[in-house]
DNA sequence: GGGCCGATTAGG
DNA sequence: CTAATCGGCCCG
């Protein structure tokens, strides 16, 4: 597709918000795979109590890693879930990919979910690991420069809502949740 | 070592 | 509303 932004590491030495922001709209993809970002959410690492980095692996991964770098991990023991690492600026963090609009492997998606409905197949935060096949594998993992992965910038912007945080008890008053406009593939309407 | 909890999901 | 399911942290 030409016309797209490559989004390079620059992108990801900014604040943990406007990164979370500017994400929506974005193609992101594995293998076969790809949607379209349709909902985020910002962590920081200081000052945010429902972020990872109260955990010392977490807190070696944000400073031993570059901009960008998968950061993975298992949820309820049984659901993974994808971050991009957000380091450079001031504040430093993760985005969580929350939710895709389904756009290439359609079929291998259902297969993955077990789901036909497209509203089921990308429609929250593990739904979408499961649907793109990422896992613990993919755990450091950069998909700037890693194989199979695509990650761009479509030309055009995209009407974006704010909300809070969604299954958080800690600072889950911060309004740092991002949602693509009206979309009917984000897991909870705004 | 034991207990508890979580950035979730699917099913009753 | 609840079970499923497991790694990390805290306590002792």
């Amino acid at each position: 597709m030409s016309g797209n932004t490559p989004i390079g590491i620059e992108f990801f030495q900014r604040d943990p918000l406007i990164c979370a922001r500017e994400l929506i709209g974005c193609t992101f993809g594995l293998g076969d795979t790809a949607g379209k970002i349709v909902e985020t959410e910002a962590y920081a690492a200081v000052g945010d109590r429902a972020c990872h980095t109260w955990k010392r692996a977490a807190r070696e991964f944000v400073s031993s890693h570059a901009p960008g770098t998968a950061y993975v991990y298992l949820n309820y023991g049984m659901h993974w879930l994808f971050n991009f690492l957000v380091k450079g600026a001031k504040r430093e963090g993760f985005v969580l990919i929350r939710a895709l609009e389904p756009l290439e492997g359609i079929p291998l998606m259902r297969r993955r979910r077990t789901r036909e409905r497209l509203q089921e197949l990308c429609s929250g935060p593990a739904k979408l690991t499961q649907a793109l096949g990422i896992t613990g594998d993919h755990y450091g993992c950069n998909p700037l420069n890693g194989k199979g992965w695509l990650l761009s910038k479509p030309p055009g912007d995209h009407e974006v809502v704010v909300s809070n945080r969604i299954g958080i008890t800690l600072d889950a008053e911060y309004p740092w949740r991002f949602l693509s406009k009206g979309c009917p593939f984000v897991s909870v309407p705004a």
